[in-house]
DNA sequence: TAGATTGTTAATCGATTAACAATC
DNA sequence: TAGATTGTTAATCGATTAACAATC
């Protein structure tokens, strides 16, 4: 029986992970709720409900193992799984993901690249080939493929995202600018970038 | 004096106007919350809501009028000011956004790249010379930027963000995946990739 | 022990949903 | 007119903040 986590929680639940990844590093053993707080500028009261949403392994007195907590996070979050990723559409933001270094820390790997263009398909990107659309469901069974993501143009975002359930992923992370519809089995992640470029001008508006 | 419009409000009227943009184009003269809704999977009550935060024009009985409310969101969200962007780190990401063709349709255009790299300065992007980070406050002023955008490693990022302010700018769109602090009068928005990903995995990870 | 800090309950705040009168 | 649809008020739901007992 599992436990509901809001989605602000888990939404949090990456900072925190972070900050723990950095404070390791610092060699730090313990950290309180006010200290991780001050680091993210979020207050105490709400990381230790945050983290009392899953349980108790704070000391009372003392604070959080640093090592303990950010695994136990990391377990939450399901970074231990090693997803397997496959990026849909090789233009300029589809390249600029597969060379992205921070994946890797968090336990993501991109191991298929997928375009539909003659011109660059068998051409590799960070090392990894880049292969015709029309084999997708060939390659991401190949590959073992958990997640695929969504780099293509609006008008291709659907049809693309139906291609990737029938070939077997697990979830979707989509960067089209459109909204897709998915079976609710199918955990989906919009990353629109023109909300918060959108926010951002709002606020800049504002007086 | 300014009627405040809650975040959850602000982040979902990018979503009304690109579909306004749509249905615009399919020559749709007149569209009801019901309509936009479905469209986009928020609920009709939901969108009402929404509008009415900063007015009545809707027609009761008819629905909205297409190129008005187009017109009046994108009035409110302040896409009008035409916002001039510098990208500041030359990377996989920063050259992506630079190639990035969805913000002109919203009246965003990138006007200045912004490196460290010797090897880099001086060659284009997109038609965009790549200026010596070094010069950053003379490029900013003199192109006018109100925007300063942060694809440098998530260690450069707080000192970035100080020399963007020193250098006049109005705004800040943050990639880098830390938290950085501004000025309270400076509008900030964290594009935080890892958050959307960690979420994903999360959901992935539910029985 | 005294000080620090968690975990949890209660209070508050804010956002969404439901309902419906107004009116085209 | 009857049907459709907005704008607004009330009800509900959920998330954050405050307070504090427990305890290291």
């Amino acid at each position: 029986m599992k436990k509901i986590i809001s989605q602000a929680t888990i939404d949090r639940l990456p900072l925190y992970f972070r900050t723990l990844q950095l404070v390791e590093e610092e060699d730090m053993q313990i950290i309180s709720s006010d200290e991780l707080g001050r680091r993210l500028d979020i207050t105490p009261e709400q990381i230790r409900k945050d983290l009392a949403t899953f349980g108790q392994f704070g000391r009372k007195g003392i604070g959080y193992d640093v090592h303990e907590l950010k695994n136990k996070i990391g377990n939450i979050l399901g970074l231990h799984n090693n997803w397997r990723l496959a990026i849909v559409g090789v233009g300029h933001l589809g390249s600029a993901l597969a060379n992205y270094v921070n994946f890797a820390s968090l336990g993501f790997s991109v191991v298929a690249l997928l375009d539909k263009n003659k011109k660059i398909i068998g051409s590799e990107v960070n090392g990894i080939e880049i292969s015709d659309s029309e084999r997708m469901k060939e390659i991401i069974e190949e590959k073992s493929v958990d997640i695929g993501v969504i780099t293509v143009p609006a008008s291709e975002a659907q049809g693309v995202a139906e291609q990737l359930v029938a070939a077997g992923v697990k979830g979707i992370w989509n960067f089209a600018p459109t909204r897709i519809s998915v079976p609710p089995t199918i955990p989906l992640v919009n990353e629109d970038l023109s909300i918060g470029l959108s926010a951002l001008s709002y606020h800049m508006s504002q007086d």
